[in-house]
DNA sequence: CCCATGCATCGAAGTTTGTCAATATTCGAG
DNA sequence: CTCGAATATTGACAAACTTCGATGCATGGG
């Protein structure tokens, strides 16, 4: 899990400046860079995180308590807080609590910013 | 390695038929389809990989020899090999050898097809 | 206050991944 | 054909990942 301490969507020189799409393929990449970006899609990279993703999304609001997701992907509730834990940690969603329920919202543009590193122009 | 057999960018019901950006967002995600997006992800994962992706991009006719990203990327030739092999499986890079030398070129259209896949809309 | 519920964390098992050295393979030159 | 150069493949190993059961931690209800 150490990996995707470092890397939050967006975060990084080319986000937080001036040229805000900075293509993939303008200029050789330099290492930390390759690094930020490389732990972005890594957590894109399972196919669990990527229905919990699409099923979040699909929910009103964006939004769902982890109790609504346990039962669609089938696997134990520790690895749901788990893979949710490395989408939030990633960039992709965003934690709030209620009562004794978390709920997990799509953080806005965070898949948009995705798409647009890989858009070549 | 097993993986990355299974889901070239761009095939796959989305890429071959009627909805080509089929969006992450619209519904929830069959586990099948997630296999396919996560396999491909997999294969940006990696800093390596993207590094090399950025050079051959930016490299005349977005084509490269393999003698020439060894020494970029730091690593040994056989590590190499082995990352342009992920990404030319994956569908993101194409081989072609003329004499002893091996090049690798940018499949046309692979970044931009998985960049749409990110675009919500 | 105590108990039940929802979620997170911990510890462990099994698998996958990234890397290298060594070796195999392929191709052009002589 | 034989040799050397450029890549690919194999085998091995450490690190990281996915998953689970067990446990810990809040929070709300009785």
């Amino acid at each position: 899990m150490t990996t995707f301490e470092l890397a939050p969507v967006g975060v990084g020189p080319a986000a937080s400046g001036g040229a805000c799409c900075s293509p993939l393929v303008t200029e050789p990449m330099d290492a930390g860079r390759a690094e930020q970006l490389a732990a972005s899609f890594k957590a894109l990279s399972d196919p669990t995180r990527l229905r919990l993703l699409s099923i979040v999304a699909k929910s009103e609001g964006e939004e769902a308590c982890v109790c609504d997701l346990i039962e669609p992907v089938g696997l134990s509730q520790p690895t749901v807080s788990h893979h949710l834990k490395i989408l939030a940690t990633a960039g992709f969603l965003e934690r709030s609590k209620r009562g004794t329920w978390a709920y997990y919202k799509l953080v806005p543009g965070a898949l948009d910013r995705m798409s647009r590193l890989l858009a070549d122009a």
